[in-house]
DNA sequence: CAGATTCATGTTACCGGTAACATCCGGCCC
DNA sequence: GGGCCGGATGTTACCGGTAACATGAATCTG
């Protein structure tokens, strides 16, 4: 930076300024300052910016997979609204643990992100202390809390589970079986139980725990699942699978052994994958907003950090019952 | 830092010595210190590390799409191995653009990492002359070429693509077709059409331009593009889809339309994603190793950070043909 | 047992920017 | 014309670590 400052006959904050806030800098110096910068190939140090300002322009997330798309498209909306303001993302996969969570924060905050964006509203002690102390924005979201550590975007698994599991008893299933994701440490699918059972009580069915399942977000799984459920009650008319992943898996398995769906099991997913509505039969499914998860929560943390007011802490971006062939 | 020392009655760059190489430090030593870092919560600033040592512990690495799992697994690898080694990775997404990828390449060097991974062997020439002066390792992966702007790490495209047009003809298809992703800027999708040109010219089928579509990596994509097919030329026997999202499109068309898959239609797809194994029928693909890139391209990079003597600089991970129900 | 070597720790300067305040200059107002 | 004001630019002192070299004590070696 001393070097394209002497090149353009000026001092180094004058380079600093024409890089950080051009509009603070002469139209003619900026020009000459840029024509150095240009010339010489000179590439900022950002480490350096962060020092000197503790600004890092940084916003690290964690997710429990990336693999599964569901999340990819949550980053996806992460990375588009903060390219825009110049922010770069710090990316961090949990595998659905809290532990690993908890180291991952350990090791961003090093970094002094300037937020942070967890999934769930399920965290270590340890986890919640760091964030308190690090004074940065922090959004949690794919879910709803009454009391979040801060600002929470999401919608409410709990309804969800429940708005799906009723429109299942509404269209006249009568024995409907579910099969959801491993609740150990996972608010999102431990709400999606809870609503399903808060349903079934609703519709005056009886709650058999051996009509439920919890399994691993694989398509194996789902396929694996429904066969073990059908073999413990040959009843089940209908499934609610608490996951596209398992809801698609569980499809292809029906489709395999020649079940009819629905006559024979009707079959309904959480999620709505790209893959679910085209799919044969299309895939009767809970829309959630995912990419908007992801722009919501980047586009808060950029306000506040902007000195915006801070929004209502919880928002609650909903979710749509999507009825399609499969039930 | 100072504080800690303080506490531990010690000076900084002992301090400095327990957090980045604890073996040169004594025991006892090292215990006072470590217990004056958790009593006091210090949590060390890497931006001043890479500052003063300038090495960032940070890989970047660009994908053209990351809502694709394909990708992802790759991401996976690269996170799975950087994290072992205390690296973060700075994920960025070109969304298939040259233009955007040289973008992100000049805000990812000012962070200052200390390596890069690309996909594909295409880059703008501005992007090549920032890396070259980066004087960084530098992975490109999901190719192979002759001559890499440093180290490559994947597996032949035109290789494979050949390898699975030949399967069909071997098989006695007679009219296959082709369904690619976008070719624009992307060496990938580029090498495939022409493995399969070169393979059906070896097989002494005609090319038909009409049987070639290239379109987005979509489902609905390649269900709208076998529909196109079959309108322009009904002879058609099989097609081979460069990219299993293509493919599995083109497979639930046929369901859809009841055209039956092999008997009318054969489909060939490309990457072995996870749900081309469970798709009914079951479908033929080109196996590739994505999280084996990942892994690959990590290690490498670590390898030569590490001081390791350079490893051979194109790594082919080599292709597997899997035949299933589809063909 | 002197000198060399090794190990543990400390001193000093510097990495490359930016905040905060200082300075300078031209225009405006009364 | 003098004082004031605001915009453009500069000076200085850091931000919080680590490299490189220095120091001192313990151990080894012939």
């Amino acid at each position: 930076m001393r070097d394209v400052a002497l090149a353009a006959g000026v001092s180094a904050i004058t380079v600093s300024r024409v890089i950080t806030s051009p509009d603070r800098v002469a139209p003619d110096t900026r020009k000459r300052v840029e024509r150095a910068i240009r010339s010489l190939r000179y590439v900022p140090n950002l480490a350096a910016g962060t020092l000197a300002s503790s600004r890092s322009r940084i916003v690290a997330v964690i997710v429990p997979n990336m693999s599964n798309s569901v999340f990819a498209e949550t980053l996806q909306g992460l990375s588009d609204i903060l390219r825009k303001a110049d922010y770069h993302l710090l990316i961090g996969n949990s595998g659905y643990s809290l532990g690993e969570e908890q180291s991952l924060v350990t090791t961003f905050l090093a970094r002094r992100p300037d937020g942070i964006v967890l999934t769930g509203y399920t965290h270590t002690q340890r986890t919640v202390q760091m964030l308190r102390a690090a004074r940065i924005p922090v959004v949690e979201m794919w879910n709803l809390s009454e009391r979040p550590l801060d600002t929470m975007v999401g919608f409410s698994n709990f309804e969800a589970a429940r708005a799906m599991t009723r429109h299942l008893g509404d269209k006249g299933y009568r024995r409907i079986g579910y099969i959801g994701g491993l609740t150990h440490d996972n608010d999102r699918t431990l709400q999606r139980e809870a609503g399903y059972r808060e349903a079934l009580r609703e519709l005056g069915h009886r709650l058999a725990p051996r009509l439920m399942l919890a399994v691993p977000f694989e398509y194996e799984a789902g396929a694996d699942a429904i066969v073990e459920l059908l073999r413990r009650d040959p009843s089940v008319d209908a499934v609610f699978a608490a996951g596209d992943v398992l809801a698609v898996g569980v499809l292809l398995e029906c489709i395999r052994r020649g079940w009819p769906v629905p006559r024979r099991l009707a079959v309904a997913g959480f999620d709505d994958a790209r893959i679910s509505s085209r799919i044969v039969p299309p895939l009767t499914t809970v829309a959630v907003p995912r990419y908007e998860i992801g722009c919501t929560a980047a586009q808060n943390i950029l306000d506040r950090l902007g000195g915006l007011p801070a929004r209502p802490r919880v928002l609650d971006l909903g979710f749509r019952i999507v009825e399609r062939g499969s039930t």
